[in-house]
DNA sequence: AATAAATTTGAATTATGATTAAAATAATTT
DNA sequence: AAATTATTTTAATCATAATTCAAATTTATT
């Protein structure tokens, strides 16, 4: 097998122990899953694991990294695609929401941040603080373009986000409810947001 | 001091020891807390604590019971107070919101059911699923009185208990954003869910 | 097929934090 | 003030799960 071929395998599995982790975490909380529990569900025992982390702390980390990338993702999709500033928004949550149901799922709630290390966190707290940001902004921008409702946009984001972030906690990943999650949720998440 | 007086005052502080725990629990969740983290914010030791309960789970299981017991009062409150559905579901969701940010606070989000032991976690599972019933069911009769546009009853009462059950993650306790959020988030929630 | 590299394991080791027990202190009652 | 009870502490103990390590196995390369 070739470099890239080896190291394109060990980042596919290094990604399955990651959801793994996410599914967990999700459930159990940090302290809560052992790392048998993560490996049990990828049919290893715990040792493996550190074939692909240094610790449990950066199994964390990673997971939260992950997170932070596929949000980040799914609002640029959002906002490459374009429309109005109600669309980008409403698309945006539809993007994320696909991601957290469907194969790339689940993903890790950022819900234990105090419990990386210091470094860690200032990291997540960072990418964190700047995705609310980047959402109060497609707020703001469909606030001007009279596309979103006259609101609050510190007050609406936090309780979209916390809506898309409690998610992970009941969605149980049966295929009925994701169909329905990805029609329904986005939308009742911003009923009422639309100007007019 | 009198029967009674003892057990008020071994009341009062058990329950001081419940909000210390459920701010902790709700910052580093269960197994990242420490009973250490507890009684410290106390002024206590970790030992004194088993003075107040049995062990760490008991600890987590009535916090989980308080909280429960505070979201039935605040419904229990609204339901009382009357007005079309509509009222009662900004109203109870006001309660809440009052009982978090307030004195009576903090609350612990119940994120960590699969840490309580079998016969805690039933229990727990069943107080939990009737709330969120209860609440659909204020959601439906509003849209019976008419005061509630049409929609999912399910989605909407997901999406809603999602951004209260979020607010401990993000509320830090200063007192100005109590106000606001007093004020503000209720009525964000439900934007949207006025009829007509 | 032989060799090398990657992956996984089983068997220790270690660290952390929950729990217990005995003693000390503080509060309450008589 | 003595006796009793409630509360808290200090100093062990115990349990769990993270981590390490050497060996085994599997997979890839030649």
């Amino acid at each position: 097998m070739s470099n890239l071929a080896t190291a394109t395998r060990f980042e596919f599995q290094k990604d399955r122990v990651l959801r793994a982790a996410a599914r967990c975490f999700n459930q159990k909380g940090f302290s809560g899953t052992s790392l048998k529990d993560v490996a049990n569900e990828l049919g290893l025992t715990d040792p493996a694991l550190y074939h692909y982390v240094r610790n449990k702390e950066e199994l964390v980390y990673l997971c939260y990294v992950r997170a932070a990338d596929l949000g980040r993702e799914a609002m640029d999709m959002a906002i490459k695609k374009g429309g109005s500033g109600f669309d980008v928004v409403v698309n945006y949550l539809t993007y994320h929401v696909e991601m957290m149901v469907g194969e790339r799922g689940p993903i890790a709630i950022m819900s234990e941040i105090p419990s990386l290390n210091p470094e860690h966190r200032e990291e997540i707290l960072e990418v964190s603080r700047e995705h609310s940001r980047r959402f109060e902004e497609l707020l703001q921008a469909g606030i001007d373009d009279g596309s979103v409702a006259t609101c609050n946009v510190r007050m609406t984001g936090n309780a979209i986000m916390g809506a898309m972030n409690w998610i992970p906690k009941w969605y149980r990943g049966d295929a009925g409810t994701a169909r329905e999650m990805i029609e329904q949720y986005p939308a009742t998440l911003v009923r009422g947001l639309a100007a007019g």
